[in-house]
DNA sequence: CCATAGTTTTAGAGTAAGTCTAAAGATATA
DNA sequence: TATATCTTTAGACTTACTCTAAAACTATGG
């Protein structure tokens, strides 16, 4: 478990410029599932001179090689997640808000038993809303 | 169990009108999972006089009306699913086909042991591709 | 130091799904 | 017929995202 961007951009043989690495302090550590203009919004902050262009580039970038996933859970925008293991969604729709499930919190049984499809992978995606309090 | 669409419609509350009925004869009877532009191109072989608008604004009727239910299962792209009772999913990535899998061909516990969720619905979104012959 | 090649970043144009607007066309009723 | 209500329409608009081609870095070798 490496938790240096800088080493982990390496690892995947990403030259780790300053713009990349300033994506990759926040959207390779966050929980928030944010969209690509979220991430820019977010890392403009704290990196004022990045593109429009740069942060698309680099997002696709980190999920071609393998350190981010595209996630589409509703309409109109796709969402990063730093999480690439195996693990399910609670969709808030009135909030917009992405819950990890983990994975060993669910069972999911029978997909075996549908001979005629060959899954590579699988997910429940939820509908609700996290209860407060 | 009614396969009428006009009365389908007139039950839903929907004046029945030949647009409607046209878009309804497709969209309340496939298994494809069509997008709205692929509702447009269907519709208008036997439909001609269809303008765009159209087709999203009865689209969007019927499904404020409970007769389609709305997916988001691939990148820039809504479909609509005329069998709006639970059921989960299989997305082809390569071919862009969805599959139904039936409710009861998979089980899925755990859920109700996350009390801190709400939850109002969920399916199981799977990736793979249908096996041939 | 310079020259040069490769890589990264950029603004802004382009694309495509979907919504909105305001007018025209239908239909129903009195 | 007159009037009200509902439906359909073309095309403008919005938004998420991609593409392009030039500018700005970075690394290397002389
Ligand atoms: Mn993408
Ligand atoms: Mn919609
Ligand atoms: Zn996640
Ligand atoms: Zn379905």
């Amino acid at each position: 478990m490496d938790c240096n961007v800088v080493d982990r951009l390496k690892g995947r043989g990403i030259i780790p410029s300053a713009h990349r690495v300033a994506i990759g302090d926040y959207v390779l550590r966050t929980i928030e599932h944010p969209s690509a203009d979220q991430v820019w919004e977010r890392v403009k902050t704290s990196f004022p001179v990045l593109s429009r262009a740069t942060v698309y580039n680099t997002l696709n970038l980190f999920v071609r090689k393998g350190l981010l996933q595209e996630l589409i859970l509703a309409e109109g925008k796709v969402v990063f997640d730093p999480n690439v293991a195996d693990h399910h969604h609670l969709v808030e729709e009135d909030s917009g808000i992405i819950y990890d499930i983990p994975w060993d919190a669910v069972q999911v049984s029978g997909l075996d038993t549908l001979t005629d499809l060959e899954i590579d992978s699988y997910q429940v995606v939820a509908r609700g809303r996290k209860r407060r309090h």
